[in-house]
DNA sequence: CTATCTGCAAATTCTTTGCAGGACT
DNA sequence: AGTCCTGCAAAGAATTTGCAGATAG
């Protein structure tokens, strides 16, 4: 995985550097997690000790760019990001996510059961890329 | 409509000053758009030249609070405000996006297919209030 | 009358950018 | 060597908050 995200780094012109492996790093270490800016550069500190935050938030914008990472809100005023479960391959995985509105508990949804609303959209003459799907409610914990 | 809203914001001790009334007719006349805190401000400037941008970041919230207003992320860093379909009714309309990656515009997708996905969840032992789907595309101009 | 609301400006929070020095390839 | 990258600190953008005066109910 590591391997395959590398090479799709090279093909991007992206140099690597001690800091940027680290990032990347955090973010393999959490696959499944969504870590904002400041979080990232806190685990990062505990390898490269004197990166700072315009790094972190220059190399998260990067691996965005090439679809390494996937980057989307969930509080508000505030991106958090998290590996591309397939990262390194071509097809992209589509995130639904479920927010507890308790706890704040982030869990992923598995399923993907929105392509007949895709199909149904294109239809109408819309072309499709992503979507992003968020259900709030109760986890099980908190029901 | 705004009767119904009238009453729902009575209900909450709301004291109706011409600050909040205005902000409310811009919402109102704005239906189906999705207005950030600094076009809302511009918009009621007309009709109340004096009203300050705290004054309607504080109204939006609190419309938001009380279910009159949906407030979103479409860009990001960036709140987006728009009145829910049904506002003043207790049953909230699921709101579902498509946003052109070319163009920015926003159009309304009215079916509403994720009821079979949301019992799927909820058999898992989560309880869905509500749900936030957001598709990424071109429209048919761009296309 | 009194609690709530308002506008202003200052403070916060998150993110981006300019720059001079440093590091990949 | 030359381009790209880094850390710092300053700038920017969006939102929130403290306060003294104003207003709805």
């Amino acid at each position: 995985m590591k391997k395959k995200i590398t090479i799709k780094l090279k093909q991007n012109d992206y140099k690597m550097t001690e800091q940027r492996e680290t990032v990347l790093e955090v973010m393999l270490k959490n696959r499944g997690k969504h870590l904002s800016a400041e979080e990232v550069l806190e685990k990062a500190r505990k390898k490269s000790p004197g990166i700072g935050i315009a790094t972190v938030y220059r190399t998260l914008e990067k691996l965005t760019e090439m679809e390494v990472l996937y980057k989307t809100v969930f509080e508000g005023g505030k991106f958090r990001y998290e590996l591309y479960d397939d990262a390194g391959s071509k097809q992209q995985h589509h995130h639904h996510h479920i927010i507890c509105l308790k706890c704040g508990k982030i869990t992923e949804v598995q399923e993907d059961l929105l392509s007949g609303l895709e199909q149904k959209i294109e239809s109408q003459g819309f072309k499709i890329i992503d979507h992003d799907l968020k259900f709030f409610g109760y986890c099980p914990n908190c029901k």
